[in-house]
DNA sequence: CCGATGAAGTTGAACCGTCAATCTTAAATT
DNA sequence: AATTTAAGATTGACGGTTCAACTTCATCGG
């Protein structure tokens, strides 16, 4: 029952942007790519993660990895891609218990013709109101906040390149 | 049909530290707050902004601009709080089309309740990975960002303090 | 003082995410 | 080898969020 320790003015003013960055950001980008596409930021991310790994492929638990994702949320939303013919499943030939999505012709010309302006609306809405050494302490800063909430989780291991 | 320009190394790692802190953070403390008593972060920030204004009550639109959500969804979420008894609407006496949300005291008291594990787990899954720099650096980007997503977002006035 | 404009708020439908239950297969235990 | 345990994945139901349509009321220009 001790008296818990509240939060100091730097703390509150990082914690309560955090939180706006939280609800506005995706928004944002939600609204972008709905417009474009009807798909969402999660959508375009999972995409994304698929067309950049080797074969255009990842087992789903890879990918829920990737995109830091629930496995039922990926399955249903793979489902909803699948159906838009962007998404294909398939067994894995070593594991039966594994099934990999594939990124299809189709939603690789999705991405591809979908990605400059996610990009431009990435940097207009986040990274254009930042100096270059803002965008390394938040990588740095950003990265110890990650491992605090998932110790292993994948982008540690990209930026560690041991 | 200029082509983009794509992300720089630093830029990659704080836009996907930051994609995934979206993800990851407002999951982890809604599950906190759902198991304590089943409401969600979103729920729990609104009572919070109620319980710190003048008379613990707010219009709509500024409870809205203080959650960062659209009028309709808060008039949801008002909806279910009062449904729970938390939350009162009254009629502003001066313009007849404003609606004010009370605090009532049940959710006075249900939210000293519930603070102390929020300010908790928020310290322990965000603030804890961070030095004292790093959260004034923090506090400072994170200002930055919020200022390109809303220039006239309430948390600026706030800190500026003129 | 009257009509147009726009702000404040609500509602219902459609869509998305979460949770718990379930299924199949691999690995570990005995 | 049989049994148990755990990993990978899917599904349906439920609750939450968004979008568009609508209502009410204030304000501004004539």
């Amino acid at each position: 029952m001790t008296e818990p320790r509240w939060l100091n003015a730097d703390e509150r003013r990082a914690w309560l942007a955090q939180v706006s960055i939280n609800t506005l950001l995706p928004a944002a980008l939600d609204t972008q790519l709905h417009h474009a596409r009807k798909l969402s930021l999660f959508d375009y991310n999972v995409l994304a993660m698929l067309s950049e790994a080797d074969g255009r492929f990842l087992p789903m638990s890879e990918l829920a990895a990737r995109t830091s994702a629930s496995l039922s949320r990926l399955s249903h939303v793979v489902t909803k891609l699948q159906n838009r013919g962007w998404v294909e499943r398939r067994p894995h030939p070593g594991d039966a218990r594994v099934t990999t999505a594939h990124l299809t012709d189709a939603g690789m010309e999705t991405i591809e013709e979908l990605a400059p302006g996610h990009v431009e609306a990435v940097r207009s809405l986040f990274l254009d109101a930042l100096s270059a050494e803002d965008v390394a302490d938040l990588a740095r800063i950003g990265e110890k906040i990650v491992g605090r909430l998932d110790e292993d989780h994948w982008i540690l291991r990209e930026s560690k390149q041991s």
